[in-house]
DNA sequence: GATAAACTTGGAACCGGTTCCACAAACGCC
DNA sequence: GGCGTTTGTGGAACCGGTTCCAAGTTTATC
């Protein structure tokens, strides 16, 4: 039924080859011959079928993303990113959303089979030695976001850093009992942001040479309520922090919620820091630590195609930069 | 390089359509074959080629979603409704993201050639008979999500009594100068939804023998922003409005910024009213109108897997229910 | 023990493109 | 006019699966 390239050719009176290197703009073809077999297309609305080229091109047309909890703000605007590239690629863009181990164990192992996409992206998961070296034999390029391994190129933001200026922001603001609000340590995704912005505030209270209460150290599933529930226990307590740094933007609010809930005034009564500086942050205020998301993506993408061509995969390791967004959730505190 | 079925066939010593019916779990091979074959794919790490399968399918073994700008809040939950159901399916999901007119119509096109996707999801996005023509004599099967046309399957809202709702909530809350903030009546994609909110507005308006002013109308680009600096116009008014009805609720956001900006004190001041029901809805306890975002992704999944099934594509009508979810940027006005 | 029916199996044809090779025609050169 | 080169073209082979048909083998039936 539909109209093949055989169609093409018998109407117009040539090969198929002539009408596939009509097709590809190869220069071996007359004019003449050019325009009747042109004529003939556009007469027959012929239309190449993607998945013949596919497999006699021996490449898919298509890359794939692996992401965690794809509709989480921070990962949505890192997708952006990443679809603004691929749209004016001649690839297309196919999206795995990942929320059990189960889940990113069948897509590791579906995508390192060869034909199944010309590369990969993945978004803040750590693939094991094992994964890597099946992508590798498969021969599918790979670039990581948010995470990294030895082998594959990157694009990451220093988090530890990220921890410290955030920490240190607050310290410069005359607080000293800062809390953190975090991931737990050992996620079913191994997601390690959260431990390493812990790790720079740590390094931030040393160098200022201030002793870190453990108790204001708090980790608990990733999400407002939970956040909620954490700043309340914070707030509870007999000698509360002034100041509390969450490890994402969406903790954060529900730091905020808690505060309200209990009338603490913030910024004059409790500071609150977050990261990742989503659209949402901007709007409540929220100072944050900017990380560049969309950036993130777009850079990726320009790194897979790269790897894609040139077919030997440079490791790259780029790092993005982190700063401080200071907006009105956090103020030296009013005695 | 890669393994293929013919190397398998060579070394287990059968032919390629006996490893072919042991890969389609034929029953018509004997035990002792097929566990011969399994053994051998299993040593040589052989995976099928999804393009040769294709190809020789004649199926893509993939749907595409193509929305209007994918990281809004709305859409992603959309999204996140599809996703859930295709990663279960033996499908792949390949998202368009579309913000431009010449954009949309390239996807348009490019998607209604057979071969490139076994079945489409349309999300707000109203297609013209000419393209709808295009999907039918390529044979695909479309479904169409908060939109409609009347040859397709849709899975919509009822946008007018959701108006309606929102504005008859208002309404026994004491208020009669209601105003309405929402998408301009022309835009680039011709949306629907802020013009339908609008005449549900009107209706019960009428309903109650409210008198509408025409001034406490106000339409604009779609943002958040947007809506700010329009409210600032409604509040700068001689009388102005005593709630704000905004047709969604990234524009209601833009709404209790204005009225934050001037000290108005929502809602007793000022009531505020959304529509959508996104996640942060909940958060800021924005009294709004819940559509089922989630649930429509997934309807349309299903009616499009239907409809790929039974290639008759028979035009479902689906309206999911909206209701008001009170909470507290809506109240009496305080005298 | 002959015949029919059921079960297995191999392999060619096919899906719809690309590419390489062979060959013919045109062209330039001496 | 003969010979090498360039240009244009057709078509076979190939990409890696599925499926159908023919044929061989086994089992059931009388």
């Amino acid at each position: 039924m539909p109209v093949t390239i055989y169609d093409v050719a018998k109407e117009a009176g040539v090969g198929v080859g002539t009408v596939s290197r009509v097709l590809n703009n190869n220069p071996r073809v007359s004019s003449e011959t050019r325009q009747r077999v042109l004529q003939v297309i556009e007469r027959l609305n012929f239309h190449p079928s993607p998945i013949a080229q596919r497999l006699s091109l021996r490449k898919t047309l298509s890359i794939g993303v692996l992401a965690v909890y794809f509709t989480r703000p921070s990962v949505v605007e890192r997708l952006r990113g990443i679809e603004s590239v691929i749209a004016d690629s001649e690839y297309d863009l196919m999206v795995y959303n990942v929320e059990t181990p189960s889940r990113r164990d069948e897509c590791f192992r579906s995508t390192a089979s060869a034909n199944r996409v010309d590369g990969l992206i993945v978004i803040s998961l750590a693939p094991a030695d094992e994964d890597v070296g099946r992508w590798a034999s498969a021969g599918v390029p790979v670039v990581l976001v948010d995470t990294s391994h030895p082998t594959l190129p990157c694009i990451i933001v220093d988090d530890v850093s990220g921890g410290y200026e955030a920490t240190e922001h607050l310290i410069k603001l005359g607080h000293n009992k800062i809390a953190f609000i975090g991931d737990p340590i050992h996620t079913a995704f191994n997601f390690r942001s959260s431990r390493d912005r812990y790790e720079g505030m740590c390094r931030a209270l040393k160098d200022h040479n201030i002793a870190f209460n453990p108790d204001f150290y708090l980790a608990g599933e990733h999400g407002r309520e939970s956040a909620r529930i954490m700043a309340h226990r914070l707030l509870d307590m007999d000698d509360p922090p002034t100041a509390i740094f969450a490890a994402s933007d969406t903790q954060a609010f529900g730091v905020l919620q808690a505060a309200k809930e209990r009338g603490i005034e913030v910024p004059h009564e409790l500071s609150v820091i977050g990261y990742d500086d989503v659209e949402m942050a901007e709007y409540l205020n929220l100072t944050t630590v900017h990380q560049p998301l969309f950036d993130s993506g777009l850079r990726s993408v320009d790194l897979l195609l790269q790897s894609i061509d040139s077919a030997t995969a440079v490791p790259v390791r780029q790092q993005l930069p982190v700063h401080v967004v200071e907006r009105s959730t956090t103020a030296r505190l009013k005695h």
